[in-house]
DNA sequence: ACGGTAGCCAACCAACTAGTTGGATGTCAA
DNA sequence: TTGACATCCAACTAGTTGGTTGGCTACCGT
């Protein structure tokens, strides 16, 4: 493997060790020295690709949230459809789910993570696509309505204390009971 | 102070400094040193009441959650109002909404936390006073849509780093046209 | 062939941390 | 008055931890 390409394989073995320990476990939480060993690869690297456990933290975030960008398509016509599919994503993802939620609590609204207006060129051409799909011009309402079709596909994931405690362990089970009941709230809310 | 008195200051003392540092760093990143400190208690003090910082962190919770509870009444005949005053419940209680996402982060699903079921409890009859306020009987379907209500009011303080990509960050300030979006939202959902 | 450098490593370090210990003080019941 | 005990404290402990250091190896350009 040539120097370039060993280069990269650990930085790629680091983010993906990093991604599972501080998904778990936050920033916090988390142990350099478990990364290292769940990459195979020495602690000292993770200065030296990183700078530190902290950058370590916003490279994974960023890197997370590329990948759900590329998995879950535009709203597109069927905003309901949309917060199906991405329901459906965030199920299968909850690692996602949680390192957005650790990154809420770690830095608020404060921080802009590198490559944060990347993100927001993202996520405002979503804001489009509701607009397209919704036969309405993008504007701070339609962004707000996006907000919420994203907080109601990923409210269920993110709380799974507050489905027991609501629905019940068996109720909390019957994740297509809840897919159904949320698309058709939304449905009922944009129509 | 009476020695009875004396005790139930001290832990009433943890137990608020503990809520300040668990909402602001969760778990792992609380500070045991810190929590005596700004108690104005020793440390021991912390295990002599508690036994641990993760057994002080779950009564910090369940009290946090029992304020809510007293806080904010039931649904009642208005759910979108209802919907509003937990809005502004959560808004100006983001230390609670903190602890509830670090709870989640923390235990998943997965742990009952101590006076669990008393919170099932209560929280069974605001589906109760739900059902009653949309006519209809309870049921799973609408344990669900209580927890969906719930979502909508907390999301917008749970997620602040997404309301500023979203809204930018003047709109992200404008909580007033946030609360009526989702007031919005919701009435139109129920209706 | 050789010097420079990037990438990597094992070992280290200084600071930090949750939890414990031995003892002091005040209260209370006998 | 005295012994028991609850509550509290300062100091301690053993382990942990993020980050650093000195050095090795392989690659590359001259």
């Amino acid at each position: 493997m040539s120097p370039k390409d060993s280069t990269a394989a650990t930085r790629a073995a680091l983010l993906e060790a990093a991604r599972v320990e501080f998904a778990a476990k936050g920033v916090a939480g988390a142990r350099v020295d478990t990364i290292a060993e769940r990459a195979g690869v020495n602690k000292e690297r993770i200065y030296g690709h990183f700078g530190s456990k902290e950058k370590l933290f916003d490279a994974v975030v960023v890197t997370a949230l590329d990948q759900v960008t590329e998995a879950v398509s535009m709203p597109g016509k069927d905003a309901a459809d949309y917060v199906g599919r991405l329901y459906d994503y965030y199920r299968e993802h909850p690692d996602l789910v949680r390192l957005l939620m650790w990154e809420a609590l770690h830095y608020g609204g404060e921080k802009l993570l590198p490559g944060q207006e990347r993100r927001v060129d993202k996520c405002g051409r979503k804001t489009v696509s509701l607009a397209e799909g919704l036969g309405r011009e993008p504007s701070p309402q339609v962004a707000r309505t996006m907000l919420m079709l994203i907080g109601m596909a990923m409210w269920p994931t993110a709380m799974p204390q507050l489905n027991r405690i609501f629905l019940g362990a068996d109720g909390a089970a019957d994740h297509d009971a809840m897919r159904d009941s949320v698309l058709e709230f939304v449905r009922a809310a944009l129509d």
